[in-house]
DNA sequence: GAGTGTGAATTCTTTCACAGCG
DNA sequence: CGCTGTGAAAGAATTCACACTC
């Protein structure tokens, strides 16, 4: 099989939710050109990701709502259950927990590790805050394939290479450093500083100060 | 000036974040080669992505630790402070006004702003949760450019247009929707669930399930 | 006509490799 | 030496444009 290019896997995740918007909605069909527009793409660009996993439009018609998705879905490993471990219970761990944004079929959270002895034991949402020190055993032995890590920048590193030697396959990381991991492991990374910095550098670029309610760009 | 590509612009914050964490250890002076291996990029695209904003580096000795950061954080446009407002007084909003990973210095939350009666008026730091009516008119007499906003994505697009209209020129958008925006205005998104799914993508791609225990794929 | 799939052209990004400075 | 800056080459991603299908 073709090796799908970086380019595509990162919006592959932006095509099955806007797939499931459209079958929310009743949509049975739908134009390269349609989605271009819902996803700010191009319609060559859709085409062209779509077709690299098959032939899934009809020349006239479009694709095929339900069918693309499920494809999709295939493709993305979301047609399975993947059980998560959450690392790191402060702020951004309860957020995470309480995020209603996940595909609640394709991923659930079934372990919450905390090293703050004042969190553990405490309930969190159905579950309850275990002992960071336990993380590897537990995570062995839950078989679980994938976590998020949600602890102060100097405690991740650490907390990866637990996780590492428990099992885990793929880590989701929002402390502000690069992990260290070998190599079958995948790391994602989310910065929210790193967002706000690069959202600083456009908003400085497009002309500045001087305006505020006003003027467009020539 | 030249016009910085896209891919640079991505990799500064990481530059910049590198930086002040070598400047915090005393160290005046780093090579092109040292930076690629803390960041997972290579030398030669580090003296690239370097070289796009003049000449820092010195054949022989390295980059000058402390100049050229504050180079790249003027471009970044770090040197000063950004106003931000918050809105969205949920979980993630809580987590995100918390949150300790914002460069201090450069970006200050001064306002949020919740919709739900039962928020309005509660503390939120040393803040108070501000009625989402009156978000329009507060942003634009607080001359505010730029927003981050943590709503339900039902919410999201009518809350977008409101900081269009009050003067935003920016907005990080944590809501797992597309925003439509007029022209000047810049939208930077960060989406969990995609980020999510990217990795059970990857994960599955790298060899299945074999390696801990969980089930194989037909 | 509406809309796909895809070679070919274009543009963007990364890597190579090396001349030349400190 | 060690290390930068950069032409030139290679590799990716995007866009064009068109033959072809419904």
């Amino acid at each position: 099989m073709k090796p799908i290019p970086k380019a595509v896997i990162s919006r592959l995740p932006l095509y099955v939710r806007h797939l499931e918007d459209l079958a929310a909605e009743g949509v049975r069909t739908v134009s390269s050109g349609a989605i271009a527009r819902s996803l700010g793409l191009t319609d060559a660009q859709v085409r062209r990701d779509l077709a690299t996993f098959g032939t899934f439009g009809r020349p006239g018609i479009g694709y095929p709502v339900a069918e693309l998705g499920d494809a999709l879905r295939a493709i993305l490993g979301l047609d399975r259950t993947w059980q998560v471990a959450l690392v790191g219970y402060g702020n951004l761990g309860r957020a995470l927990l309480a995020y209603g944004g996940f595909p609640r079929k394709a991923f659930r959270i079934v372990a919450v590790f905390d090293t703050d002895p004042a969190k553990i034991g405490r309930k969190a949402g159905d579950l309850v805050v275990e002992d960071g020190r336990s993380l590897a055993g537990r995570v062995r032995r839950l078989h679980v394939p994938m976590a998020i890590l949600a602890v102060p920048a100097a405690a991740a590193q650490e907390a990866a290479w637990q996780l590492v030697r428990a099992g885990v396959r793929g880590i989701l990381n929002f402390a502000p450093v690069r992990l260290e991991v070998p190599d079958p492991v995948v790391v994602d990374n989310i910065d929210f500083a790193v967002s706000l910095k690069q959202l600083s550098f456009h908003v400085r670029a497009r002309g500045g100060e001087k305006m505020h309610g006003s003027e467009p760009r020539p």
